[in-house]
RNA sequence: GCGCCUGUAGCUCAACGGAUAGAGUAUCUGACUACGGAUCAGACGGUUGGGGGUUCGAAUCCCUCCAGGCGCACCA
């Protein structure tokens, strides 16, 4: 199987916008790779407003020196408007300078666009199903999770802002072993016993017990139940399994809420099992041809869609595989007519993938397309640099709660979200209490802050955006910054594709960066008697772009832009 | 043993196959009688884990070795 990132990358659509119209003929009858042609913002500013690698791509095909190429297609573009200036430099590159007038357009354009600036239409009108967290409703969420609450929502945020039509979905696995697991801690709990050997621990399963005992006091008050203590075992079992885990779901809504992320759809495992859901699956696939029967279990032959062995789906016993709510659970998904289907899911699932791909065939979809798993690595939690073991049996859980309450929302889904999933995350939670300002989520939201204060002071002294000439942003942290701000589109557009918000993260960073060299150099209000001049005017519109553009980028972190500080 | 992810500055992490590998933080030096100093300017800091290969060009792609994390059920 090859790699996710390779596949997930594979299947992504070709973001290019090079222009080859201002080049010769000899260039037109050309076959290259379009993908390897990149007509990008150069890193050093020194290389100009747009760079170009095109003419050492095609020169070799050509047979011709780089050099050459670029020179003749430098003489074309030389010719267009708004271009200052055409350079060739080192092995070929194209280096394309704007004069200040067309580049400043964009600040006037930013404004216009206010909370549209950065959207695309990269999935206009795709349905999917983003699914996340799903933790089992046996406990709070606990920081791993956290960390998919807060990239998956900023996924989703930036999926819409690309046009796709999102759904949030958390699956919210109420049935099975890991519940009676659950069922039995908090009975154990309740009768003063030691927790089971595979139950759990700590002091959320005797606040649950309590809970449930009080709940459903209320219930023997209301409607006259029998008595907690003198049911039978088993609906004694019952009713600590049905009470507690209703409110494990509320409480783990609840935080999620508190933490920003709301689904649309909290989907109940047990529904497809009452709903005779499973059954049709199977049977679907057995009419399919993929389904054997081996020493009474039914299974699902995905080695023959790539999987390492095959699965089974209902166990010997009769009882349904847990593989077998995922069967009925991807059909119920496109069924509701969604065409991608993500899943995000920890390295401690990865395992999965080569099943659930080869399912997603044996339902004659296209794996990888249809199907999408994202998988993410784990979050380590330092205290004082030492890493701590999580147990839930032991109770030993740092929650979402925790994290909150230690750094509030802002800062805790800034710093799960600005490092690739990709890369596993040392959080030490001493550090981010005591030192709050080493998180970059203050740098940016100070310099939004800092725009609308400008703004503020503009107004009171009569500088407003009455007038705007481009041509007088030619400072040159005012052309930096305008780079910067012409970047955000494509940056959205990137995080959308890869499924990568880090990159807007990382990219907000810059902006604020620049906006604050920009800041130091050149003044939006005036100084002392110095009378309002169109160069304010117009450099206000910059302040105001900057902030439009920060306030969206944090708006697709799902973190606040303040107004102060 | 097989598979997935990772290895980049003291630390936490970026970098669409491109130009001199960047930020923050830490350490040191500077800048407020000027729109918020939660800021800015500068210095220090690197054999991108090691070794091969592909390419005009490799942190990025391929092979191999080393190290760490996580997986390889008729458990969920």
């Amino acid at each position: 199987m090859a790699s996710l990132v390779e596949r997930r990358r594979a299947g992504a659509e070709a973001g290019i916008e090079a222009d080859t119209a201002a080049g010769g003929e000899r260039i037109a009858p050309l076959v290259i790779d379009p993908a390897s042609v990149v007509l990008e913002r150069p890193k050093n500013r020194e290389h100009g407003d747009w760079a170009s690698n095109i003419a050492m791509r095609i020169a070799k095909p050509l047979g011709a020196n780089p050099r050459e190429v670029a020179a003749e297609l430098a003489s074309g573009l030389e010719k267009l408007e708004g271009v200052a200036s055409v350079d060739i430099a080192g092995p070929g590159f194209i280096n394309i300078r704007l004069d200040a007038a067309a580049a400043g357009q964009l600040a006037h354009a930013i404004v216009e666009a206010g909370p549209e600036y950065g959207t695309g239409d990269l999935y206009a009108g795709v349905t999917m199903n983003l699914e996340f967290v799903s933790a089992n409703p046996t406990g709070p969420i606990h920081i791993g999770g956290v960390r998919w609450a807060a990239v998956g929502d900023s996924l989703a945020r930036i999926l819409q802002a690309e046009g796709a039509l999102v759904t949030r979905e958390y699956y919210f696995n109420d049935h099975g072993e890991q519940i009676d697991r659950f069922a039995r801690s908090l009975l154990a709990s309740y009768e003063g016993q030691p927790t089971p050997e595979d139950g759990y621990g700590g002091q959320y399963i005797s606040d649950i017990t309590d809970r449930v005992v009080a709940a459903y006091a209320e219930r023997v008050a209301a409607d006259g139940a029998a008595e907690l203590a003198s049911l039978p075992a088993e609906e004694k079992q019952e009713v600590f399994r049905s009470i507690g885990v209703e409110l494990m779901f509320g409480d783990i809504r609840q935080s999620l809420h508190d933490f920003g992320v709301d689904f649309d759809v909290y989907f109940h495992e047990n529904s497809l099992h009452d709903s005779q859901a499973v059954e049709r699956a199977v049977a679907r696939l057995r009419d399919a041809g993929h389904i054997f029967e081996k020493d009474g279990a039914v299974w699902l032959r995905t080695t023959e869609f790539g999987d390492d062995k095959d699965r089974v789906i209902i166990k010997s016993d009769g009882n349904a595989a847990y593989i077998a709510g995922d069967l009925a659970y991807y059909l119920d998904k496109r069924e509701r007519g969604f065409e991608r289907n993500l899943i995000m899911l920890g390295a401690d699932h990865h395992g999965y993938v080569g099943r659930l791909m080869a399912m997603t065939a044996a339902f004659g979809d296209t794996p990888y397309v249809n199907l999408e798993i994202l998988i993410g690595q784990l979050v380590t939690l330092l205290r004082d640099g030492v890493p701590q073991r999580m147990s839930k049996r032991a109770g030993t859980v740092v929650t979402m709660e925790d994290l909150v309450d230690a750094v509030g929302v802002d800062a805790a889904r800034y710093a799960l979200v600005r490092s690739s999933a990709d890369s596993q995350l040392d959080i030490d939670l001493d550090l981010l209490t005591k030192r709050t300002n080493d998180n970059p989520v203050f740098y940016v939201q100070y310099a939004h802050a800092r725009t609308q204060s400008v703004a503020r002071n503009a107004a009171s002294v009569g500088v407003d955006r009455s007038v705007f000439d481009a041509s007088l942003l030619d400072h040159e942290t005012e052309s930096i910054l305008l780079g910067a701000l012409a970047e955000f589109p494509r940056v959205v557009r990137q995080a959308a594709e890869l499924r990568e918000p880090h990159r807007v993260a990382r990219y907000i960073e810059e902006v604020a960066g620049d906006y604050h060299r920009w800041y130091d150099n050149c003044r939006v209000t005036p100084v002392g008697d110095e009378p309002v001049t169109d160069v304010h005017r117009s450099r206000l519109w910059l302040n105001d772009a900057t902030g439009q553009v920060i306030r969206n980028g944090l708006g697709l972190l799902g973190v606040t832009a303040p107004e102060r500080m």
